[in-house]
DNA sequence: AACTGCCCCAACCGCACAGTG
DNA sequence: GCACTGTGCGGTTGGGGCAGT
């Protein structure tokens, strides 16, 4: 079918990300959102990756909201009963657990949650040991979480946080990449200075 | 101590939807 | 109304780490 790769992928990076491209790209958004579009973020802020996973990268690791670590319980019990009313729609069960992405609770499921929840439908028991969830008071604290959560949206460029990209002191690499991160960061930064003209000429 | 298999999670892929000109 | 582009989402994969043998 017809639809254009949303980037040449023989000229982005793929794979891991390094410290040095994180600490760029969390003090890019963090300062002027997604700059519009996140297909052209990377070549804004000077990262030689594809805007798709920029987007990913920031949605399931760098956001400062995110929780990373243990489910407890009561997200377990959650995801169990919304899994058995809607399905796998990550997205609505992950904007339920405030801190939790789609990806997260997906990796979740299909790590453990799964295992249970097929256990437990051969036994013909009922999945979640909670109740399910209403629109009401049980889990109002939830949705209204969620709910501030989703008028929040992406984050507000905060004040210019250099500080993040001066943190990179921890560089444990070799040669070569030394030197690429290196060159992406002052390109980045040169960038910044770039983008900050131009914001205050408009 | 070495090897093997399993688990977990970050990242990628491709499709569908929404917005815009 | 149509075509194009960007975004969102769910499924899948690859690799590192850990536990068991």
């Amino acid at each position: 079918m017809g639809r254009s790769p949303c980037c040449d992928k023989t000229k982005v990076k793929r794979g891991p990300w390094s410290q040095e491209e994180d600490a760029i790209l969390r003090s890019f958004v963090e300062r002027f959102g997604n700059a519009g579009n996140w297909i052209a973020l990377p070549q804004k802020a000077g990262l030689k990756r594809c805007g798709k996973s920029c987007r990913l990268r920031w949605l399931n690791y760098l956001r400062p909201e995110l929780r990373h670590g243990g489910f407890t319980d009561e997200e377990d019990n959650l995801i169990l009963s919304l899994y058995g009313e809607i399905g796998s729609k990550w997205s609505v069960i992950a904007s339920r657990l405030p801190g939790r992405t789609d990806n997260d609770v997906k990796n979740y499921w299909n790590t453990k949650l799964k295992k249970r929840y097929l256990a437990s439908t051969r036994e013909g028991k009922p999945t979640s040991p909670a109740p399910p969830p209403t629109s009401e008071d049980d889990d109002s604290a939830a949705a209204a979480d969620s709910q501030s959560q989703d008028d929040e949206e992406p984050p507000p460029p905060t004040p210019p946080a250099l500080a993040n990209l001066e943190d990179t002191d921890d560089v444990v690499d070799t040669g070569a990449a030394i030197h690429d991160d290196v060159t992406l960061l002052l390109k980045s930064e040169q960038l910044y200075v770039e983008l900050m003209g131009l914001i205050e000429q408009q």
